[in-house]
DNA sequence: CAAAAACCTGTACTTGAGGACAATAGCGCA
DNA sequence: TGCGCTATTGTCCTCAAGTACAGGTTTTTG
C-alpha cells in the first residue's frame, strides 16, 4: 500500500472519453505510451460505464475510471485524487474487485472446486497465501501472527487435505492436480 | 450498543487504527454492525499496511484502507472521497485487485505459452517435473541423473526465469502468475 | 455452564532445497 | 584448434519448511 507523498504539484491529467466511437482508446499504442509515462495521469471516462471496460482500462494503467457525466464535484475529486498519485474508483466496481480478490479463486480454480472443504477461515486464508508463493514469514506478517502459528495452520491444512507440502497445496488450490 | 443517528449533513467518518493490538477491529461484531449501517463510513488505517488485511477490511465494508501515518493532505482527501460515498484505495493494492480480476479464467498453460524461453531441453524437462510437485530425488530417478545435477538444472532455470524456488516455478509453468 | 473447536505460540529436531565454489566431458561451429 | 554451450557431478554450507511435543486463550455451541 502506498503512502508515497504525492507527486510534486499538479501533474497533467488527461481525460479520455471511451464513449466516443472512433477514438483511439487506451488500447492504442500511443495512449499506452502516454499512460506509462508516469508523469501523465489518464482518467478513463465513459457515458456508459461497465466493469469489464473499467478493469481493462485500469489494468492498462489508467488512474481512474468514471462516468463521463458525473457531477462536477465528483469529477473535481477524481482530478484531485489522481493528481495526488492515487487511484480513483467507483463503489460498485470496487465491490466487485474486492469480492473477486477475496474469492480465493486466484485464477483458474474451477470455482466450486471445493479444495478447501473442512478448513477453517484462518487455515483457508493461510493456505491461499502459501499457494501463491508466500513464505511463512511473509504470511505471518500479512496475518499478523507468529511464524510458528503459520506453520501450525499449514500443518493442519496438509493434514486435512492429505498433502505433504506447499507445492502440492498450490497445485490443489489452483486446480492443477 | 447504540449509536446516535449520524449527523444530518456530512456523514460521520470513523477512523479505525488496526495497528493497535487490542482494538476491537472490523472483525468485531460491533464494528461490523457499525460498518453496515451505511450511514457511517469506516476508514481502516494501519501503521503497517498489507494487502491481505486491506482486502478483508474492504470486504467487510470499510470505505477505505490507508496508512495511519499518511500525510495530512492524503488523509484529508481520503475523508472527502469517503464522505462523497466513494471508496479510497492505494495504487499497489489497486494493481493487485485489477490483475486478479483481469485473470478471470484464462485456463492453464495454453500450451506453447512462452514460460520456457531460453531454457535447454534438459532444463525444461526438469522444470516441468519440479513444477508438478516432484522432489529432486524423484526427478533424478526419472531422468536417470544425480540429485546434484537436478539441482544444477533447477538453479539454471531459476536464474533464467528470474525465480527463487520451485513453487514460483510451478505458478509460472501453470500460468498462474 | 461446560465441552468442543478454533486460534495462537514456544522449543527442538530433521531434512529437502538452493547457493557457493569447482571441475570434467561431449558437441557444434568459426 | 579453440571458444562457447550443454550436461554432469562433487562437497560444503545455510536456511526455510515441516514435524513432534506441549501448552494457553478465545469463541462457539449444545
Amino acid at each position: 500500500m502506498d503512502l508515497q507523498p504525492p507527486a510534486s504539484s499538479g501533474d497533467t491529467v488527461v481525460w479520455l472519453d471511451l464513449s466516443v466511437p472512433d477514438i483511439a482508446a487506451w488500447t492504442h499504442p500511443a495512449w499506452m505510451k502516454l499512460i506509462n509515462t508516469q508523469q501523465i495521469k489518464v482518467v478513463a471516462a465513459s457515458s456508459n460505464p461497465n466493469d469489464n471496460e473499467a478493469i481493462q482500462a485500469l489494468d492498462a494503467g489508467c488512474a481512474a475510471y468514471c462516468h463521463a457525466f458525473a457531477n462536477a464535484a465528483t469529477l473535481l475529486q477524481v482530478k484531485e485524487v489522481v493528481q495526488a498519485g492515487h487511484v480513483w474508483i467507483g463503489p460498485t466496481l470496487m465491490q466487485r474487485l474486492i469480492h473477486s480478490a477475496n474469492r480465493t479463486a486466484p485464477s483458474n480454480t474451477p470455482r466450486g472446486m471445493d479444495w478447501d472443504i473442512g478448513l477453517t477461515q484462518r487455515e483457508r486464508e493461510v493456505a491461499v497465501l502459501a499457494a501463491n508463493g508466500a513464505s511463512n514469514h511473509v504470511i505471518s506478517q500479512d496475518c499478523k501472527i507468529s511464524e510458528r502459528t503459520v506453520k501450525a495452520h499449514l500443518s493442519a491444512v496438509f493434514d486435512k487435505l492429505n498433502l505433504t507440502d506447499r507445492l502440492q497445496l498450490a497445485l490443489r488450490v489452483h486446480g492443477i492436480h
